[in-house]
RNA sequence: GCGAAAGUGGCGGAAUUGGCAGACGCGCUGGACUUAGGAUCCAGUGGCCCAAAGCCGUGUGGGUUCGAGUCCCACCUUUCGCACCA
């Protein structure tokens, strides 16, 4: 181990060292623990971020997804806040009025197994962790409008989600309905579908069961086909997050058609998106939760059994019920195929779902490859009504899969009306038809569901909703809000939600008729609370209404958002889906919330293994033969999310105190390309620290120096080209090569220094400072004041390249023989192909590989290259 | 299974529209200054080769082109999303 002050001592040293003049002796050292709390603290006393919105300017409203309030923050966590640091930094540089506040998504889950386990009430726990993380964001150098700061978890802010949902509840778009959900045993509490993974609990893994409860839903899929449409308009968000939202929307043109069933007296209605199949439609599917299926089989003479095997389907998870595999029950009965007219069997089937379409299918084995391996199953016939282009037959018999053409190369067979179309067509012609012979219709369907907003949890905001035996249901009047979250409640951790045993809290009065009633007990999904926040941050302190209508659509949208893809569906679905209702309530002129959106890149690590699969800390590590080791035993490093289960986490405390925010901050951005996943390396870090201190150097040789003369014209055009380099860098969030560019730089204008010198280094410095704020604040802030400047180099105007003064005088181009490179000429600027040729022919090397050579080709690629093809 | 993205030195990664592959940094090698170095500075660093000349080189195999990391076709690998959505 190193003493405490190796890396000072080192420096000291080096001053002291022979050498370049920029390391000479000089009573300047780059300390960065000496210089970063002084400028965090003159940031704060200065207010510098607070932004007046009432104020005229050109507005930008920068945002990163506010966190949930977990505690301490790593190195990992740092990469989000610190680029959306360098951004906002960069655009006050550019003069914006920039609007970057900063609040906390603090109700949730953790908080309340903090104080089951802990005993530490959730809000006490949830607030000492703002507390925090606040303080890690200031050593950081991130800058925040702290005035606009907002917690969830306060009345101030959640009374606006209680109004949010009387106006949804108003408008029909919160309703209370009886649904099958996933219920967690572990949790005691519901999941959303999108909380279930793989059959399990997406925060306790515990497997989930399925139980029939009365739930809140807002009506998200009222919105589904805008929400779909809407994403064409979102120019500036990835692709990949597009695609996902598209996915989950999932909508579907098709047809709903009526399938008449005798023994039923009226039809049963199915969704198919293959109308143009229905002639080879041999029998139907319903899912065993259909409403008609007690009809279907009540004379069934094996009725008994179908019922216990529904009761067990119904009883299954989904990941169950999709492992048990294809199962089904012939329910005896029959529906008639209205084009072929023949009786086709009515099967139950454990493969359709309840939710979709009407949760009943037409079963067209020949091109449905669930509905093949469900007859092949039970030996239901396969008819063919689509073939390949070429007309020729298909075998029945030898299929070993359904044939599932879907384009042009599909044609339609043994269809009456729309034989010989190809299937597009069919598809349009079919339900034409289906329409004239009101059978049916065309429809869109999507595979969206409601939005299942209950949770049977304390740590939330409580649904403003009242149970009156007199009266039924009532909501809360608008001005009894807040209705407050009592604090005052036990933490057992047994049996759901404490607030249903809060006597207070339960008992309320009936708004219709002033009677004794009962309190609405479920709180809302913490979702809710992050659908909107983006819109109070313009006006967080108004107890008067939930935002100001004219400032926020001026604010908004949003026009840089930034944060993690795990957003990618569900938050920015939600957000855009209640910024729509808002819209439509006339308080928003827009419906896309987020103009701009960005997805930083994960920071993973390397972590070590035993064979046997548990996590070896660092510090047990050995490593012998480039092989790590514990012991005697091999360890096998893997590399990903940093977490403490892993022991990979680097906190930044430690990595800060050795080397500064600074260079944390510039390591983070120039380790990759921000949008892509990042292996962090401790050694790496030495690089960007190595990189500030030349810096820092340089800035003393400069000062240090008595400048006069000409500064190599060179390091005027690199500064130009870097201007312009990192300038365009940036605004592409190519943080990485802005930061390579500013390191060329440095190295060139250190040259300079080393070379005596020059009375335009001092600009140039000040240029090479100003270009390196956004990623190094504090050690900017320093110099920038050391060379006497008033006022903080945030505040100064970003440099603008000169073009005319970035051209090279000279321009080198590379010559190829046969698309070989065999040398290389250089031409005075603009080059002109004259020359160029002129300097080839005079070039001995290249005439080396001509010689004796039939010249068949020239070819010229201005400014760059020329081949010459040779025979 | 369906959909998407990505494969470049020992490592992280560069490379406008096809035009000098490996910028920048880590690591490594040698040197300087040193009692010392996990400090600092200088030089070198894709492979083959003592070196030069040259040859080879961007997952694999083809193709287009004067010229391919970049375009086309087929395949392999990895990561992510969805996963019976009719």
């Amino acid at each position: 181990m190193k003493s405490c002050c190796g890396w000072r001592t080192g420096l000291c040293q080096s001053a002291q060292a022979a050498g370049p003049p920029y390391t000479a002796r000089s009573l300047m050292q780059y300390r960065p623990t000496d210089i970063e709390p002084k400028w965090q603290k003159a940031w704060a006393d200065a207010r510098v971020a607070e932004i007046d919105v009432a104020a005229p300017g050109d507005k930008l409203y920068m945002l990163n997804m506010f966190p949930y309030p977990s505690g301490d923050l790593h190195v990992g966590h740092g990469r989000n806040y610190i680029l959306g640091d360098a951004l906002y930094r960069y655009f006050r540089m550019q003069g914006r009025a920039a609007l970057n506040p900063m609040g906390w998504d603090a109700f949730g889950l953790p908080a309340e197994n903090a104080a089951i386990k802990r005993g530490i009430h959730p809000r006490e726990w949830t607030l000492g962790n703002i507390g925090r993380m606040k303080a890690q964001f200031a050593r950081w150098g991130i800058l925040y409008d702290w005035s606009k700061e907002i917690a969830s978890c306060e009345a101030d802010y959640y009374r606006w989600n209680q109004w949010l949902f009387l106006q949804l509840y108003k408008r029909g778009l919160a309703y209370r309905g009886t649904a099958p959900v996933n219920w967690c045993p572990q949790d005691q509490t519901v999941l959303a579908n999108e909380q279930v993974v793989d059959g399990r609990c997406e925060r306790c893994g515990a497997l989930v069961e399925q139980r029939e409860l009365s739930q809140w839903f807002f009506k998200i899929t009222e919105y589904a086909d805008r929400l779909d449409a809407g994403l064409d308009t979102l120019e500036h968000w990835p692709e990949k997050v597009k695609l996902m939202q598209r996915n989950w929307i999932g909508r579907s043109l098709g047809a709903d058609v009526d399938f008449q069933v005798p023994a039923l007296g009226h039809a049963l209605r199915i969704f198919t998106t293959r109308p143009d199949t229905i002639f080879g439609a041999t029998f139907m599917v319903l899912a065993p939760e259909h409403p008609d299926v007690q009809q279907l089989i009540a004379d069934h003479p094996d009725r008994a059994e179908i019922e216990a095997w529904i009761a067990n389907v119904r009883n299954q998870s989904a990941l169950e019920r999709q492992e048990a595999g294809k199962e089904g029950r012939f329910t005896g009965k029959t529906a008639i195929n209205p084009f072929t007219e023949e009786e086709i069997p009515i099967w139950l089937g454990n493969f359709v779902l309840p939710q979709y379409g009407t949760g009943a299918i037409m079963s067209v084995p020949a091109h449905d490859q669930r509905d093949f391996e469900f007859a092949r199953q039970y030996g239901l016939p396969l008819r063919v009504v689509v073939g390949p282009p070429d007309g020729q037959p298909v075998d029945v018999a030898a299929m070993a899969e359904a044939f599932t053409f879907k384009d042009e190369n599909g044609v339609i067979v043994n269809s009456g009306p729309i034989d010989g179309l190809p299937v597009p067509r069919a598809i349009e012609r079919i339900i034409q038809i289906i329409e004239e012979r009101g059978l049916g219709k065309g429809t869109v369907r999507y595979r969206l569901r409601d939005w299942l907003i209950s949770r049977q949890r304390y740590w939330g905001t409580p649904i403003p909703m009242i149970y009156c035996d007199a009266c039924g249901l009532q909501p809360v009047p608008e001005e009894q809000l807040p209705v407050r979250l009592p604090l005052d409640v036990p933490f057992t951790g047994r049996e759901g939600n404490p607030l249903a045993k809060h006597e207070a809290f339960v008992n309320a009065t009936c708004p219709q008729c002033s009677g004794a009633a009962r309190r609405e007990t479920d709180t809302m999904d913490t979702f809710v609370d992050s659908s909107w926040y983006f819109l109070r941050f313009v006006t967080p302190r108004d107890d008067e209404k939930i935002f100001d209508p004219a400032l926020v659509n001026r604010w908004l949208p949003v026009d840089q958002y930034i944060g993690g893809i795990e957003h990618a569906i569900l938050h920015l679905l939600y957000a855009r889906f209640i910024t729509r209702t808002l819209h439509d309530m006339g308080l928003l002129q827009f419906e896309e919330p987020f103009a701009r959106l960005f997805n930083q890149g994960m920071i993973i690590k390397e972590g070590f293994k035993t064979p046997g699969g548990s996590w070896v800390p660092p510090a047990e590590v050995e490593w012998r033969d480039n092989k790590p080791y514990r012991g005697d035993t091999e360890l096998t490093a893997e590399i990903g999310k940093m977490s403490k289960s892993r022991f990979n986490v680097v906190p930044p405390d430690e990595l800060i105190e050795r080397f500064g925010a600074d260079t944390e901050r510039v390591y983070t951005l120039f380790i990759a390309p921000p949008e892509k996943e990042a292996a962090w390396s401790d050694e790496g870090v030495i690089g960007a620290y190595r990189f500030l201190g030349r810096v820092w150097n340089m800035g003393a040789a400069i000062l240090n120096a008595k400048v006069s003369g000409d500064v190599d014209p060179r390091v005027i055009r690199k500064m130009h080209q870097t201007i312009d380099a990192v300038t365009s860098r940036i605004e592409r969030f190519e943080f990485n090569t802005a930061i390579s560019a500013l390191m060329e730089f440095s190295n060139v204008l250190g040259d300079a220094v080393n070379a005596g010198g020059g009375a335009e280094l001092r600009e140039a410095y000040e240029t090479l400072l100003k270009l390196l704020h956004p990623f190094a604040p504090h050690a900017t802030e320093e110099l920038w004041s050391l060379f006497g400047n008033d006022g903080f180099i945030l505040t100064a105007k970003w440099p603008v390249a000169d073009r005319a003064l970035m051209q090279e005088d000279e321009v080198v181009i590379a010559v190829q023989v046969n698309g070989k490179l065999r040398g290389q000429v250089e031409v005075a600027a603009p080059p002109e192909e004259a020359s160029v040729w002129a300097a080839v022919d005079a070039n001995e090397k290249i005439q080396t590989w001509l010689a004796g050579k039939t010249i068949v080709k020239k070819i010229y690629v201005p400014g760059k290259l020329v081949n010459v093809v040779v025979k």
